[in-house]
DNA sequence: GTAGGGCTTGACGCGGACGTCAAGGCAAGG
DNA sequence: CCTTGCCTTGACGTCCGCGTCAAGCCCTAC
């Protein structure tokens, strides 16, 4: 099938395919007439890479998952390399995770803490204070706009 | 005191900062041979900023905090504009990290099925058989779709 | 005078995965 | 013949937060 058709059928674009050539993923033979020529193979490579993109891969990280099907292995992650990948990227993940939920935290504590001293400032200025014992309430439900 | 100075205090570059003044944030006065001249206002509106593209902020997203410190509000997230943004960027990581939590356990699974087919196959090579129903692997348990 | 440091503006580079435009070839239909 | 639609290569644009270099000015010290 021609560079169109693979597209379409993987469901990117044809500047993509040619970006994954020009990367050295994806190898194209080529037509009498100069045109590129893949089949269901390629197909299934494009597949094993997009769905790695997918997973937020950076497209080297595919590279083991390619080598390992050109080798003729039945999946991708038939290999060692593609292993490694995978746990190296578990470990990324954990880590990745585990800093944005720090974050979230950091985050939470500071908008608590600015809408307590709003809800504070509003009571003042309203001459009613709000006298709760100075811990932790729950947090405010949704006194503002979103 | 001098861009240099404010960088070094920031723990920030002088390329930052300029950066920073080119994009409307952190605006500063001229001496009299052209340099820039900041005070402490600056370097407090400039940890700010820092504090929130630490969290991952965008620059624009640091912007209702500059305008409120600016407006000569005690902190920069004493005004709606930035409890906002907070809670849009609550609502982002918790997106986020539900979606990676769903990778994560997507990747996990793929090299948890990986390595079963490995160890089988190398049980075969060695002529040992697993042994377990030869059919597809149960199911996955839970999706966590992100 | 001159070396050294800090400052100025301007402009290009980077990384990643492409989008988009340009100029032109190839094949089929009317 | 001409149009339409697919294909080719090449090259520049995008986003973001800067890094880095270039050319030159300001001020201080020796």
């Amino acid at each position: 099938m021609r560079i169109g058709e693979l597209a379409k059928r993987a469901g990117t674009s044809t500047r993509t395919l040619r970006y994954y050539e020009s990367r050295g993923l994806l190898a194209a033979r080529r037509t009498g007439n100069g045109y590129r020529d893949y089949d269901e193979d390629d197909l299934r490579l494009l597949r094993q890479i997009r769905t790695l993109q997918d997973f937020g891969f950076e497209l080297e990280e595919t590279r083991p998952f390619v080598d390992c099907l050109r080798a003729g292995h039945p999946a991708g992650d038939s290999c060692p390399a593609s292993l490694a990948v995978y746990r190296r990227k578990l470990g990324e993940l954990d880590g990745l995770i585990g800093q944005l939920a720090g974050v979230r935290e950091q985050v939470a504590r500071q908008l608590a803490a600015a809408e307590e001293a709003a809800g504070e400032a509003a009571g003042q200025a309203a001459g009613h204070t709000a006298g709760d014992g100075g811990g932790e309430p729950p947090a405010p439900r949704c006194e503002m706009t979103g």
